[in-house]
DNA sequence: TATTTCATTTAGTAATTACTAAACAAACAT
DNA sequence: ATGTTTGTTTAGTAATTACTAAATGAAATA
């Protein structure tokens, strides 16, 4: 069986569209990815809008969140007025750069409330076994966000987590 | 400023739906989850609709996919035929266990499907300059995955994800 | 200034997902 | 059996989210 390349693309921007929606993001974005990763040019809106199927607009606001987690980028050729979007290649970067934009998200004001829950708790202490129960498991679980948190903010820190560094810590883990 | 107990689990409660949110999971379900994990008794589906003013076929439906994940676990007593629910408690323990759940998912299909196009690939071979560059391409995204997929292994055999192993695996990644 | 060429925003629609109410099924008690 | 008490399924609705088409804005050129 032999399939075009154009075929072998297209089911391959439908697995990645997959992908993308399994993480709970828009289908449409995994699909603007994976236009982007397999095109040795930068393309333009219009040129994605066209083999992504999708309008130009949504493209528009697609691409602008995909750049502001680092896994496309903008650039411009000069004597030319459309920007150009290219697919970050590095995954661990773009991996850092996700977490990053998590720090100041939706994420982390819930994170927080946790917190806060915690410290109202502490301000209105009572001599009371439920009080009691309720505490221990509220501060057992901010532990673990913070757990969590530190985790994030090393692999942040981390210029490459390359895969000397994921089989270092498959070592340590062993 | 005092604040009821009541209060305080509400506002709790409210805070871990968010965060099922940004996971992509619904609301209802975080609800679920803090209810029981606030709760010292373990609670039946009735007592569950009402603490979270969820109906009771939707709190059938949404802890059968907590009790998947390995979030919640049910329980019943004897002489008595409700089913009783209670939170897990060790967080590491529930994360393996959603990783154990994702490796048969619609997540791994997709990633297979990528396999899939590196072999199409293969088998559609020409000496060309773009099905080199496509090749290139979703051979490392490829690779990329099987990482993520071995640290995902990795995680799965450990008896627990303790705060130890976390500080270990923030050393090696100093 | 008017025109062209692009990107962004907006207002509305389509599609999806979360949920409800009510019917059903199973297990037990009488 | 008959009626109760529970959990599950189903069919439909509400709410959300992804998207489109068209208007707007902005920047450059003529």
């Amino acid at each position: 069986m032999t399939q075009s390349l154009n075929k072998i693309k297209k089911d391959f921007t439908e697995g990645l569209s997959q992908i993308s929606r399994f993480w709970g993001f828009p289908k449409g974005m995994g699909a603007i990815f994976a236009v982007l990763y397999l095109s040795p040019a930068a393309l333009s809106l219009d040129e994605i809008a066209e083999q992504t199927g999708l309008t130009k607009g949504a493209v528009s606001t697609e691409v602008r969140t995909l750049a502001r987690m680092g896994l496309v980028h903008r650039s411009s050729k000069l004597g030319d007025r459309k920007d150009y979007y290219t697919a970050e290649t590095d995954f661990y970067a773009a991996i850092r750069s996700i977490l990053q934009e998590r720090q100041n998200s939706e994420f982390d004001r819930a994170v927080r409330s946790v917190k806060e829950t915690l410290t109202a708790l502490e301000e209105n202490w009572v001599e009371d076994e439920e009080w009691n129960f309720v505490y221990e498991r509220v501060k057992a679980l901010q532990e673990f966000f913070d757990a969590i948190d530190s985790l994030a903010k090393a692999v942040i820190r981390l210029e490459s987590l390359g895969l000397s560094n994921v089989t270092k810590i498959l070592s340590v883990l062993k």
